[in-house]
DNA sequence: AAGCTTGACTTAGAATTTCTAAGCCATGAA
DNA sequence: TTCATGGCTTAGAAATTCTAAGTCAAGCTT
């Protein structure tokens, strides 16, 4: 007996938007672009045949119909998340518990973590893997690019006020690599 | 307010996989082949950092974390399924129009629909797949197993009068193949 | 009223994900 | 023993999804 379902990446993108009345905020809890999530949203409302925002100049509106699905949605997607975290204890901290190499912390890219991104990272100044492997760390940026197998690797250019970026590697916790805190940290380590 | 949410299509995979205990059939519902579900299933495991199947030569088991963690996913995907036809089912307060071949209107389990099934299905006698085609009828019960490609076909077996259960095919619009009214007549026609 | 800002939209092309196809391997059945 | 089944892996193809760039309308500010 199989269910029939709408395309749930794109039911994702409506839930975020719907919460936040607004692609954009919606796009960057998802951590892609604006658009990515309107097209998104708009796959959604063809494959239902039906209208589940109004689009104003300046934001949104949920229509009738996205109103009354809203509440469902939300609840089933907090009830998978809920479950995820139940059984999958790596996922629980709201953190990443990220360790950073002493020999990096002078670098603007990690004072921009520091600042703002505080809310991105738990900080600690360290570059022992072995905190990693017992579970105390969820990731560790540092400057040599060895790692013992098993953990997920992720080069990075490191931003240096001389101008000459500095090659450094992310490594992380398998069960963590690609969720969206990680996503998000990787995003702000590259791109800011 | 973000959730934190495992990979949505593959946990659409482990689930229909949780459910058949086999990726074969998994993939037979999700219309895909059986490397795909085990791709996907994989990589959930991977994100989760845990495994949720014991791989057998010959099938499939749960794991203690998989059974833990099947109810709660399946539930969740059908409160999705449910609060999606409730504001999109194109079928809103409306009926399925079923077609029936002349050769089995006599059959008992057809009177039953007839009977206290009328409010499941508005019947037409015909065996015209064209009436199908052009949009004409929802869905058509005959004897011919064939059906033209892109229509949804489910298998029957008709209780008859003799005790010998006769074969029968329901051809369903692709549309609608799957949403609540259409898995009501399914099940009634199996069933009773 | 002109100009700036915001946040929606569209589109082409790039990047990523997901699927298929084919072959492999172990088990159980004939 | 040989076949059928149902897992698995992999390369490459196909499809989806994302970004980047540009457009538009509305509400500020001056």
């Amino acid at each position: 007996m199989s269910y029939k379902l709408p395309p749930l990446n794109a039911l994702r993108a409506f839930e975020a938007s719907a919460r936040h009345l607004s692609f954009k905020r919606a796009a960057d809890e998802l951590c892609v672009t604006a658009g990515a999530v309107s097209q998104q949203v708009k796959s959604l409302e063809t494959s239902m045949g039906l209208k589940l925002f109004r689009r104003l100049p300046r934001g949104l509106l949920l229509t009738a119909a996205g109103e009354s699905y809203l509440p469902s949605i939300s609840r089933a997607f907090h009830a998978i998340s809920e479950a995820t975290e139940g059984v999958a204890s790596v996922l629980k901290g709201r953190q990443l518990r990220l360790g950073i190499s002493p020999r990096l912390k002078k670098y603007p890219a990690i004072d921009g973590l520091r600042g703002q991104g505080e809310q991105l990272a738990r900080l600690t100044l360290t570059d022992d893997l072995n905190r990693l492997l017992e579970g105390k760390l969820d990731a560790l940026l540092r400057t040599s690019p060895q790692s013992p197998p098993g953990l997920h690797v992720d080069r990075i250019e490191l931003q240096t006020s001389s101008g000459t970026p500095l090659p450094a590697t992310l490594v992380t916790l398998p069960g963590l690599a690609g969720c969206r805190e990680h996503r998000a940290l990787l995003k702000r380590l590259r791109g800011a």
